[in-house]
DNA sequence: ACCAATTATGTTGATATCAACTTATTTGTC
DNA sequence: GACAAATAAGTTGATATCAACATAATTGGT
């Protein structure tokens, strides 16, 4: 292999200080920490209380509207369901009109755990905010990358 | 389970709207999507393009120097580096002084495709750069949070 | 009513992520 | 020099992520 194929190490540091991707990566990794650890006492992780969160509403909502509201792919979504199925957090029903589509609800249980899981959320929310200048301006720079 | 232990929704919404976890989650999902699509012709994704940029360097790095540079979990890099190595982009030797440190490096092939994966970089960051209003500002918010 | 296109979802296989635990080596103190 | 503490890294097991492929139900055009 030359020499030509190959990139000089200053490169690789400008690279390495600009790739927003790296930079989204890093920082999702270290607030996804942050967050698990607030909510290991109930035994769940960021992600989990992010889905049930998602399935707080009047109306079960369907798998698809789900995975679009998280930005998730919607087969990461039917893995990630797993575990909390198993634990009674959440029921998967068929849908009353229409064959193909599967409503995700909360049970009572999923819904208290989430009672519970609110004020460590909040606590963790305002330490994350207090390291930004302008969180709302943080968050619609987030927002206009999804 | 009384009514009392559930949140009502539109406390859901305003968790949703503010959630600085869920925001960086869905930015960094869909930013690795970018990037995936833009490597595929490669065969690497994001996630590998970064850890074989950071291993670009003049002397091998440790394995625990390059979780911190990614801030990544040291054991998810050892997972990470498998396949790497299995297609001979990437060897790790044993540190010539200390017999636990491991040194990872590029070989002929790994620093070769990785400058065949640049160009698509630069492609891709013009794009995601061109979201943003200002993506310095960015990515100053999104270090402040790792 | 038929049937092709679309829609909603699931399954499989590879990789990524992290906590908990384990092993091997080095360092520092006496 | 012995040995406890600290350091560097790996292994295991659970979950998360996504592409590629597969299935079943619905819709729309004729």
């Amino acid at each position: 292999m030359s020499t030509r194929e190959s990139i000089p190490h200053s490169e690789t540091l400008r690279v390495h200080d600009r790739c927003l991707c790296l930079h989204a990566q890093r920082a999702a990794r270290a607030l996804a920490r942050r967050f698990d650890e607030a909510f290991r006492p109930l035994g769940i992780t960021s992600g989990q209380f992010s889905l049930l969160m998602a399935l707080n509403r009047p109306e079960p909502p369907r798998v698809g509207d789900v995975a679009a509201v998280l930005a998730m792919d919607r087969t990461t979504l039917t893995a990630s369901l797993k575990p909390l199925e198993r634990r009674r957090l959440v029921v998967i029903r068929p849908d009353r009109d229409d064959k193909r589509v599967r409503r995700l609800a909360l049970t009572a249980t999923g819904r208290s755990l989430l009672a519970r899981a609110l004020p460590l959320w909040e606590r963790t929310q305002a330490a994350c905010e207090a390291l930004l200048g302008d969180a709302d301006r943080t968050r619609a720079d987030l927002r206009a990358l999804d």
